[in-house]
DNA sequence: GGTTGCTATGCAACGAGGTGCATAGCAGGA
DNA sequence: TCCTGCTATGCACCTCGTTGCATAGCAACC
């Protein structure tokens, strides 16, 4: 499993709570992991058990009280023993594939509309993307000394190491959603030719 | 739950048994769709309940008997029912990429070999697709005037279709292949940076 | 004053998915 | 002869993920 692990790289990236975490897993985190505030909370609550995140309590004003998680040595050790372990088979759940090979058994026009929103959403999402490298990484052309950084413990190596590593994953991000895009219109022009050519 | 309707769209394809339906999903579709045998030979018998799928006992020689399963036309009307069913929201859950955030904590030159793991898993199945499209629709160039189909119900517009589609799904199989091989080359030279330049 | 909405946490229940194991016939090799 | 391996189906169990619901404080709006 390792939404405990992808929970345990959210923290050491930031703390927070629970409730931070599930908004953090509903913007940048959740392009490529996905998880609800209960499965969070359930996570959150077993590793606290098992001593892998240190807890405290934050009163806040104006709002309710929140719990603050931080990742305990022994969160870190257990994160660098998956880091390490050689396994991971990567399976995939295509729902609009199966929609596509399926059309040919009904009609493959009616599923014209439903392609074009997927294709809306992988545009909002490229858009999206690209609006966060632009914000966070600056423009890409020119790269000769990085502007001033002005994040907590600016400069140094682990800084670079995290930087780097988060601009790499949403690169692939963005060539995840181009791809999409392009297919998606191939898709399309496929689909035309048995609405018009027949 | 689109398990149901994959398996539907597989044995329309071709009518089959559990245990055949299990190495399709091995196979082919496993490439965007994976379910193990357990899960398969489950939802058949669900399905066989509420009257989707018929089935035939089929004595073989040399070889346990099996039970061939075919769609229903209730199968079929609840398959065109989910094709036109417009939601479908697309959860991703990438393992790599939570290691690559992660190593940023730990040692980024220690995921190296992982990555080429991958790569080249991914690499594996881009050359078995380019073989199954070679094989299964010809060269891609010269397109005037398709080879014989020897297949059952050759021409016609039906097959046209289920071919023409399964085409495109395997299209983009090949896309999001190679895209993976070129992000994963950008991921190798970012962790390059760290290990050798400092 | 009532409604809506956001922060913040959590329980209960269900369904989907995966692992391990069992059975059983037959083929082929050590 | 035994062991391994393939076809073929299935049970039992456990975990993961999702949905629905509940609570509670406070802010903003009508």
């Amino acid at each position: 499993m390792a939404l405990d692990h992808a929970i345990l790289v959210s923290l050491l990236e930031k703390p927070g709570s629970g409730y931070e975490l599930a908004r953090r897993f509903e913007r940048s985190i959740g392009y490529f992991w996905t998880a609800t505030h209960q499965q969070i909370y359930r996570v959150l609550k077993r590793m606290e058990g098992e001593g892998w995140v240190d807890v405290r309590d934050v009163p806040q004003h104006g709002r309710p009280d929140k719990k603050e998680y931080s990742v305990a040595d022994a969160g870190r050790a257990a994160l660098s023993a998956w880091l390490s372990a050689p396994i991971e088979p990567e399976s995939v759940r295509h729902d609009l594939a199966v929609k596509i090979r399926g059309a040919a058994f009904d009609d493959p026009a009616a599923l014209v509309g439903e392609v074009e929103r997927h294709r809306q959403v992988h545009e909002d999402r490229l858009a999206h993307y690209l609006a966060g490298e632009a914000r966070d990484f600056g423009e890409p052309p020119t790269e000769d000394g990085p502007p001033a950084e002005d994040g907590p413990s600016a400069g140094g190596w682990p800084l670079d190491a995290e930087r780097e590593l988060q601009h790499v994953v949403l690169r692939g991000g963005i060539a995840y959603e181009r791809m999409m895009i392009v297919w998606l219109d191939d898709v399309l022009a496929t689909l035309a030719r048995f609405e018009t050519g027949r």
